[in-house]
This record gives structure tokens, C-alpha cells and sequence, in this order.
DNA sequence: TCTAAATTTGGTCGTTCGTTCAAGGCGATC
DNA sequence: GATCGCCTTGAACGAACGACCAAATTTAGA
């Protein structure tokens, strides 16, 4: 535990992104201040501004790691999944998974918003949605569906954060719907003249 | 223009709820202050606490009708959807009318945001979430879609918002990605014997 | 015209905000 | 064991916050 300084400065610095991350779920991106981000991590005030550039500076420097770090989970699995079913059932595991807890619900969408309202997290953020957008539609493709696999891929991407944002609200919106859904479109080929 | 006290009232109150809209699509709900409502709308700030009970009761005030009208401009465009390709063409028409204006893209995330963290707020803005997935099922069950048409309306009002959340980060998010793959499932005979 | 009610207005209260800073502690290097 | 560099700590700053209120103004009804 006891190491050098450096190490006890790094210590102090994760516990401010981890402190920040749960609070940018409970209180909204906006609401998070440098004394509540301090007082959760244990560590004084002062520390928020020596180990970050400023309290945004603190924020994104929080959440970009870890939505590219979901990205990465992401691509990883859908490389690994087995044909279209195992796919689903990580879609939709994802989904489940994220339920426990509401205010992990709401992580997400604070992200985006924040991410829409800043030049450099926007370009960030935006790399890293293209990312799991390009890891969908080479799963799509590898399992036969090329023809609009770009097309389902953003749909898909889009009603995963859709439904993490409705079921923040409405507890009792299926999580499975999207499942049942991507079933009936994907089983159905799409290799094929289907257009115009 | 000019009538009685009570009418003057009115239009000062109105004025703050349009004010309270815009700037929460620009600067995010928990960051829109009196003193910015009040300059905005053109009052002083005084006027926000003499016409609403509190700064997130203007918001909320605000919100809401503007949510339950939207959600019954959805009911009467899809009750008088002609067919398929009527109502697909009227969500395709929504999603690109709100790009106009990157604030609006934000609106609708804002408002869901703050609704999963207020008790009263959440239950209205579930209840128009709800309606609107009604809507859409009763469209799509018009339509001869009645096997998953509860599923798919969920994925559907999942999928414009977050094709917003998207596109308010990544302008380049194609728009009518939503309406190629609904026409993909649409068209797709969804009666039958599909599942399993 | 006079009164009662509704609205306007801007000042003020106590609090909290982001940020800065100087003083200190503490381990590593010579 | 002195020195140096990194990290810690909490006090301090001015600005902005939500809310409140009393006085001024305006309108409707008598």
C-alpha cells in the first residue's frame, strides 16, 4: 500500500475519477462540484486541482477511459461471439447488467450530453461510439448480414443508449426488447435484393 | 398586446418557459440559473420565483407540456399514417427536423436526465414515454403488425432518442439509418410463425 | 375616484461555487 | 543528514448561486 509519493499521487488521482464517476450517475455532469468529489474520494479539496487542470478536466478525464475501456469489451466480445445468437446475448447482457444499479443508468447519457457541449471530449467520445459502430457491423457482417450492416449498427448503438436512457426513467421497459427484436431482423436474410 | 394584469402575467410566465427550454438544451439542465432564465426572457429575476414555485419547478412547468405535446403530434401523425411507409416516413421526418439546431438534439436527453431523478417528474415523463409507445404499437398493429408490435415499439422510441444522444455528439450519424432498417423489418412478413 | 388585488422590480440574505495559494510533510538521492 | 521534488492540506478569494421580500406599479371593480 505504502510506496513512494508518486505512487500515493496516483492513488489519490484514481480515487478523484472514481469518486467523480459515481457521482456524474447521481447527481448529473453539471452538479458534480470539486468539494463533493473530494469529501467521496477522502482526499481535501486542494488535491482536485494539483492532480487535475480543472473540476471538467476531472470529468472527462474520468469517463473517456472508461467508455473506451467499454468499447474495448465490447469489440473483444463481438469478435468472440458465436454467430448472431451470441452477439444478442451480449447486447443484451450488457444491458441487464446496467440495471442494477439507476444511477449507472444514467452514466451514459451524461456522458454523451457533456461529450456534445465540448470540442475535445466530443471528438473523443465521438471516436469511441465510431468504434463500437464499426465492431457491430463487422460482427453483422462475419455472421452473413453485409448488405446494410452500417444501417443496423447505428440502430443498434442508438437503442442501447436509448433504452439505458428510457428504463432510467421507466424501470419497466423490457430490456429484452431489443433482443427480440434484432432476432426477427437478423434471422431474416440480408445478404440478398431486398432493397427499393 | 396590451391587456389586463393577469394577461401580462401570462406572457411573462410563457416567456420564462421559453427561455427555460432553450438554454437547457445549451447549457444542460443543472447549469440554467434565475438570473439566466430571467435575462434571457427579458424580466427580472425576481419574476421566477413570483410565477413558479422554484427554479426546478420552471423546469419542470416547462418540460412537461412541451414532452406531452410532442407525444400527441406522434399520435395523430401515426393515427393518420397511411400504411408502413407513412409512418416510417413520418419518425424519419422528426429525427431531421430536430438537426437543425444542436440544442434541441440535447433537449430530449436533458429532459429524460432530469426526469429519472425526480419522483414527480420521472412518473409524468414515463407516462408520455408510455403513450407514445402505445402509439406506436397501435400504428403498427393497424399496419398488420401484431405479433411483437409491443417489442418493436420499444426499440423504435429507444432508437430516436438515441439516435439524438448520437447525433448531438457525431453529426455525421446518418439520420435515416433508422428508417432503412424499419423498413427492412416492416416489410418483413411479422404475423407468421417467425419466432424461434 | 378610490380601493383591493395582482404583478413588477431590484436589492439582499446566507450559501456554495471553482480556483488559488502558502505552508507542511515525506521519501528518495547525493 | 541535508537537500530536493512531489504530494498534501485547508484556508482564503471573488463570483455566482437560489430564494426571499418590501416597495413600487398597474389593473379591475366599486
Amino acid at each position: 500500500m505504502a510506496e513512494g509519493a508518486a505512487a500515493r499521487g496516483a492513488a489519490t488521482r484514481e480515487a478523484l475519477m472514481r469518486a467523480a464517476i459515481e457521482l456524474i450517475g447521481e447527481v448529473g455532469w453539471g452538479s458534480v462540484s470539486t468539494r463533493m468529489v473530494a469529501e467521496r474520494a477522502g482526499v481535501p479539496t486542494g488535491s482536485v486541482h494539483y492532480h487535475f487542470r480543472s473540476l471538467d478536466g476531472l470529468l472527462a478525464d474520468a469517463t473517456l477511459p472508461l467508455l473506451n475501456g467499454l468499447v474495448a469489451e465490447a469489440e473483444s466480445a463481438l469478435d468472440a461471439a458465436e454467430g448472431i445468437d451470441g452477439g444478442i446475448d451480449w447486447i443484451t447482457g450488457m444491458i441487464s447488467h446496467y440495471t442494477a444499479d439507476a444511477s449507472e443508468l444514467r452514466l451514459s447519457g451524461e456522458i454523451f450530453l457533456a461529450a456534445a457541449r465540448s470540442e475535445r471530449l466530443g471528438a473523443e467520445i465521438a471516436a469511441a461510439l465510431a468504434r463500437f459502430r464499426r465492431a457491430v457491423a463487422a460482427w453483422l457482417t462475419r455472421c452473413g448480414r453485409d448488405r446494410d450492416a452500417e444501417a443496423v449498427a447505428v440502430v443498434i448503438a442508438a437503442s442501447v443508449d436509448g433504452l439505458m436512457l428510457h428504463r432510467a426513467v421507466d424501470a419497466s421497459v423490457d430490456p429484452n426488447a431489443l433482443a427480440d427484436v434484432l432476432r426477427t431482423i437478423l434471422k431474416t436474410d440480408g445478404t440478398r435484393r431486398n432493397a427499393k
